[in-house]
RNA sequence: GUGAGUGUAGCUCAAUCGGCAGAGCACUGGACUGUGGCUCCAGGGGUUGAGGGUUCAAUCCCCUUCACUCACCCCA
């Protein structure tokens, strides 16, 4: 056993996954910029306040899961549990940010919360998302779905389901709490332990349950979206409509809420059935009061955010591969050895992709690393080539041989198989 | 925080009723002295997660503990 390990809920990305995962956040960025989002980086160390009254006191995140420590100065400091109150706080302190008519961010990064691992779930885990800062028009939340839903066609996953509700505003949305929570008082016998105690806490989340017995009386209950005020029906209309003649498939879920109490009138899920219980890879919503709530002025905002370790779950690692080593070189004795050994800078600085083998070991053994490498190309110099003046390049799938001068071993080598290699396949 | 499951070679897993800890893959060497992927042979590798108990004998049964996994809770 290793004296130190990872930390529970914490994991090392080893190069394999973290190909992958450089490559989903290339592709990200290249979507983000069609969209007119740029990057944003905040650190991960916040003061504890901005989450607290951010997220809503009485939630999970708050209450139990933030990792939150006293500073030197006694001041309390949190590690980050999700990223839109860090993206608000940088648009209201910077006025290069908010000064603009209307602001679009996108980050990615870790985020972290004190949970018990789980298939998905992680005490790091990593996020991408986006915020559109500025308008609550409808258009905004159309361009955020389209978006979202863009970005998983680029990384070609398929097989996920947007799911869409209206939570309602501040003024529409009390008066229909108090209808549910009127509701399943009624039928308080029939619900289980957890929504009982729910029915304090977050009676929404309650719509949310999956125990059978509870499910039954929440077919009946009253839905958000019954209970939307003119303003807040209109727009809701308008997301749908817009979705309706862009053809992005979706199902209104009714019974859809969120953990996070900002959000206000358009909240969205995407999600899968091949990830177990934790089946959302994607969610957000319009969080109209939030930046209002963190001192700044009425400025309208929706945002999103992708699981980062749920989204590479989903995606075929044979479809994402390293670029293969290009090049070989197999040296049989010390003075190939020597003349190949400032040739792999050579090659290296004229971009090709290149390793040299160990000069002990016999031509059999060094081959075998070179197919261990996927190398394309084998460069075979020993004392017969020395003595001719020509060395040996090798095609590992064609198994073609030809001879190459060494006195233009470099440009004659890189002659060769980049224009063999630039062949479309 | 609650519940369940699993810990055996680097990896994936066997081991009958409690009876000498094994296989495949990977690695190394050889068959084949300078030509790879296939095949065959051989080799190195282990505190059976840790500690205790029962027993002539424990990977197996019991207790404790740790780790991991899954689910609840919650959420991306």
């Amino acid at each position: 056993m290793p004296t130190f390990k990872t930390l529970k809920g914490f994991k090392d990305l080893l190069p394999e996954e973290s190909f992958i995962w450089e490559s989903l956040a290339s592709t990200a960025r290249e979507t983000f910029d069609l969209y007119g989002f740029s990057m944003i980086q905040t650190p991960i160390l916040e003061p504890s306040d901005l989450f607290t009254q951010s997220i809503g006191t009485t939630t999970d995140i708050i209450e139990k899961e933030m990792y939150t420590f006293k500073d030197r100065d006694k001041s309390k400091i949190s590690l980050r549990p999700e990223g839109t109150a860090s993206v608000v706080r940088a648009y209201l302190e910077h006025p290069t940010l908010s000064q603009q008519p209307y602001t679009k961010l996108y980050y990615i990064g870790p985020m972290f919360r004190h949970e018990r691992p789980q298939a998905g779930r992680l005490r790091q885990f990593h996020q991408i998302g986006a915020e559109s800062i500025g308008e609550i028009n409808p258009n905004r939340d159309i361009e955020m779905l389209a978006l979202l839903v863009h970005l998983f066609e680029q990384w070609n996953i398929a097989g996920l389901t947007l799911e869409i509700n209206s939570l309602g505003c501040p003024v529409c949305r009390p008066p229909y709490r108090q209808q549910l929570v009127d509701f399943l008082t009624q039928a308080i016998h029939a619900l289980c332990e957890d929504c009982v105690r729910r029915l304090q806490t977050n009676p929404l989340r309650i719509l949310d349950c999956k125990k059978e017995g509870c499910r039954a009386h929440i077919g009946k209950a009253p839905a958000s979206r019954d209970f939307l005020c003119l303003e807040c029906d209109i727009h809701f209309k308008a997301v749908e409509e817009g979705l309706h003649r862009l053809n992005i498939p979706y199902v209104v879920n009714r019974h859809l809420v969120r953990g996070i109490d900002y959000y206000t009138k358009t909240a969205f899920e995407l999600t899968t059935t091949a990830l177990g219980a934790q089946n959302a890879v994607a969610a957000g919503g319009r969080y109209d009061s939030l930046i209002q709530t963190l001192g700044g002025p009425q400025v309208h905002a929706i945002g999103f955010a992708i699981g980062l370790e749920r989204v590479a779950k989903l995606i075929n690692p044979e479809t994402i591969q390293p670029n293969p080593l290009m090049l070989f070189m197999a040296p049989l004795g010390e003075r190939a050895h020597m003349l190949l050994f400032p040739m792999l800078y050579a090659f290296r600085r004229n971009k090709v992709k290149s390793e040299l083998g160990d000069r002990n070991m016999n031509l059999k053994r060094q081959l075998k690393q070179a197919d261990h490498f996927k190398a394309r190309y084998v460069l075979i110099i020993g004392d017969d080539e020395l003595g001719s003046g020509y060395a040996v390049l090798r095609n590992m799938v064609t198994r073609e041989q030809q001879k190459i001068p060494l006195v233009t071993l470099v440009e004659s080598t890189i002659a060769k198989i980049v224009q063999k290699a630039d062949r479309p396949e």
